[in-house]
DNA sequence: TTAGGGTTAG
């Protein structure tokens, strides 16, 4: 049953192998053969992570007790796994926390687990209480702990996580390693170091690693540079390098930063007619973004009209933003309405209107929007520096500064 | 047979 229940599992049928299961389970006690085993209870769960369902991995956390497989540690690491994908970070690292014993399989799931749920600051200083406790990290811990600094913008943790992979020995970087490097120092604001280590990779690039590196410049303003190294990417003299929809969002950021519309029209039309990509949101975000900062209003109103999909809140947040910045009052209005419908209780979109309102001079509109906001929730705003290596954050309305000790050089 | 890799609009 194993084997085809690792067949579903792969295949993403997920569906097919939770009822195998089910099956299997029921039948169990009428047969003596019953094959539930740890390694069926493994796939299952991996099942269950894909579907990031919280009551089904819930109930197979608890089949695991019974059945007593709770003490193997590919299925506590399954589970930290499972939990994480479910957004459920309390219970991944309450799993983790009664593990009897910790490899660094388990000690990277728990730090991915906080990197994918919005707090790269927790999986740092996870990361260096993993080195604390003498485990060593491998390429796949490095990876994730790089992409907190990324997301963090942490460049002296980053800086040392580096080094510290160059200078130990037998330690060997692989190419998605040197690509969360690249990403890192991009993110962290050393364009340049990221440039070199690009500039070091030669034929060994993948896509990602040119995308790294669009993205990298468009972010630093560097749009020419990055439309430069799409072209580049594409020309034969790399072989077959194949944009994926990722590099396009980092073609049309380039094109939004530097104002080039036409071009990101062409680009946004290339991404499916010579690669046969389909745009997403995100595509179409950019693209909003860029007649806005163009301040094309009204032929970014009937782009999120035109739209084969419907606009998010993000997109059309956008559009607000742009509305209330340039005085276009009526648009922004109408812009919000429609937020209103997608996202109500968005405390931030009633401040816009209420400033555009404030700005335009029109008080009795910008009063109505004030009393409206009493009841919204109100999300606070957070920012954090980096001192020696340490992390602090700030969150505003609150005088307790949160000083993070994830200090690198241990 | 068994666990982990992270380039994504504002």
């Amino acid at each position: 049953m194993n084997e085809i229940l690792k067949g579903h599992v792969k295949s993403k049928s997920t569906n097919k192998a939770l009822l195998l299961f089910r099956n299997t389970w029921r039948r169990r006690g009428r047969r003596d053969d019953c094959s539930i085993d740890s390694y069926t209870v493994l796939f299952v769960l991996k099942a269950c992570m894909i579907r990031s369902c919280e009551e089904e991995i819930k109930h197979v956390h608890a089949l695991v007790l019974k059945l007593g497989f709770h003490c193997i540690v590919f299925v506590q690491t399954m589970l930290v796994n499972s939990y994480s994908g479910a957004r459920l970070v309390k219970d991944a690292h309450k799993v983790f926390d009664e593990m009897p014993e910790r490899n660094v399989v388990c000690w990277t799931g728990l730090i991915s687990a906080y990197v994918d749920n919005g707090r790269p600051d927790r999986a740092l200083k996870l990361f260096r209480e993993m080195q604390m406790e003498n485990v060593e990290a491998d390429s796949v811990t490095v990876t994730v702990a790089l992409c907190a600094c990324a997301d963090l913008g942490a460049l002296e943790m980053g800086e040392w996580i580096h080094s510290y992979v160059r200078c130990k020995r037998g330690f060997k970087m692989d190419l998605q390693l040197k690509n969360a490097v690249i990403n890192m120092y991009a993110k962290c604001g050393d364009i340049g170091a990221a440039r070199r280590m690009f500039d070091e990779l030669g034929r060994s690039r993948n896509v990602t690693t040119w995308t790294s590196m669009i993205v990298g410049h468009a972010l630093h303003g560097q749009a020419e540079e990055a439309l430069r190294l799409f072209e580049e990417m594409r020309s034969r003299k790399h072989g077959v390098m194949v944009p994926n929809d990722v590099t396009y969002i980092g073609v049309l950021m380039a094109c939004s930063h530097a104002g080039l519309v036409e071009e990101g029209r062409r680009y946004l039309e290339s991404m499916s007619k010579e690669c046969g990509l389909s745009p997403r949101m995100a595509h179409y975000g950019c693209m909003v973004d860029l007649l806005c900062r163009r301040g094309q209003l009204n032929d970014a109103y009937q782009f999120v009209v035109d739209m084969p999909i419907r606009a998010n809140a993000v997109v059309l947040r956008t559009l607000l933003s742009a509305c209330s910045l340039q005085g276009n009052i009526a648009l922004g209005a109408k812009v919000r309405r429609q937020l209103l419908e997608t996202e109500p209780d968005h405390a931030s979109d009633n401040v816009i209107m209420s400033n555009a309102y404030a700005a335009a001079g029109m008080w009795d509109a910008k009063e109505m929007v004030r009393a409206q906001m009493k009841h919204a929730r109100k999300v606070p705003g957070c920012s954090s520096i980096e001192l020696k290596s340490s992390v602090h954050k700030f969150i505003s309305g609150d005088s307790r500064r949160q000083a993070l000790r994830n200090s690198a050089r241990s």
